[in-house]
DNA sequence: TACCAGGGGATTT
DNA sequence: AAATCCCATGGT
């Protein structure tokens, strides 16, 4: 099926952003998507390869796309996943000119969008994320949903591979697992975070849905009762599993921006409810920025 | 407020 | 090939 995306879209840039990690890139242009327990491959047409910045107010990357969804599952599950109720292009021209250093990071991401994703989904992502490197987490999200989750069978695309197609494990399937086969995932000192995670969501004691209707301030400290979390991991799953688009993780690379490039001055509280999209374009322009 | 925790992946030597 | 560094941190 085609889409046809009139605001910012760059799959590679998304693929990049530290936000999602069960995103690859296949031949061909394709790129390939899991989310909870679905898979959907995509691509640009059309695609002279795009430049690096971007003009403000023009949307950067938008045109035709194929995907492998259909139109109730793109309609139902996928557009919002990508967030496209939310104009990219207006929002970098409207927070254009309160800092440099912010106006120089969404130049350099325009293409990024910030994805709603599964709330446990990221919780449990984001518990492992702790002190480890992006591609370290992407292998170990990898590693726990082959042993724990359920394959997910789909047609994929001419070129690309039939390989890691599993969904993301349940709280049910976490609750129950061994040490040992948790250790294997490679989640070092991080398995009894996982463990308790599961076991009080699955209990009830941590009801996920329950905490959707709850206030930022709530949903936050709510979210710090789980051993395991603390105030970054549990913005982090504000903003990507709550779509809490205003708040703002401060990883090392956020702190490193704010010291070394911002005079010590947190750039993000005047952007208000935009604030965590300044947020991703600022990471990820510390993080792929040559 | 220090210090420590698994180990993987990237970089340097 | 081995040493070293660094990592979307939180608990003690």
């Amino acid at each position: 099926m085609i889409v046809d995306i009139h605001d910012d879209f760059s799959l590679k840039k998304i693929a990049k952003s530290g936000q999602c990690f069960r995103v690859t890139e296949q031949g061909g242009g394709w790129w390939r998507f899991i989310a909870t327990d679905k898979a959907m491959f995509m691509r640009k047409l059309d695609d002279a390869e795009s430049p690096d910045g971007a003009e403000f107010g023009a949307p950067f990357g938008a045109g035709e796309y194929e995907t492998t969804a259909d139109a109730d599952t793109w309609a139902q599950f996928w557009k919002p996943y990508f967030d496209m109720d939310r104009n990219y292009a207006a929002i970098r021209a409207e927070c254009f000119g309160k800092s440099g250093f912010v106006d120089e990071a969404m130049r350099f991401g325009a293409g990024l969008r910030v994805l709603n994703q599964d709330a446990w989904e990221m919780l449990v992502t984001f518990i492992i994320s702790q002190r480890k490197s992006i591609p370290a987490i992407s292998s170990a999200v990898a590693a726990l949903s082959e042993m724990f989750g359920e394959p997910i069978h789909i047609d994929c695309p001419e070129g690309c591979k039939r390989v890691g197609l599993y969904s993301f494990p349940t709280p049910e399937s976490l609750a129950s697992a061994s040490d040992e086969q948790l250790k294997k995932c490679s989640l070092g000192y991080r398995v009894g975070y996982v463990r308790d995670a599961a076991r009080m969501v699955v209990s009830g004691e941590l009801d996920l849905d329950e905490l959707a209707g709850m206030q930022d301030d709530d949903l936050f400290c709510e979210l710090q009762r789980v051993h395991g979390v603390g105030k970054k991991v549990a913005n982090c799953v504000c903003l990507f599993g709550y779509g809490r688009s205003q708040m703002v993780p401060v990883d090392v690379w956020i702190q490193r921006a704010i010291d070394e490039d911002c005079n010590g001055c947190d750039p993000f509280a005047q952007y208000g409810a935009d604030a965590g999209i300044m947020q991703q374009y600022v990471f990820y322009y510390m993080t792929q920025r040559k």
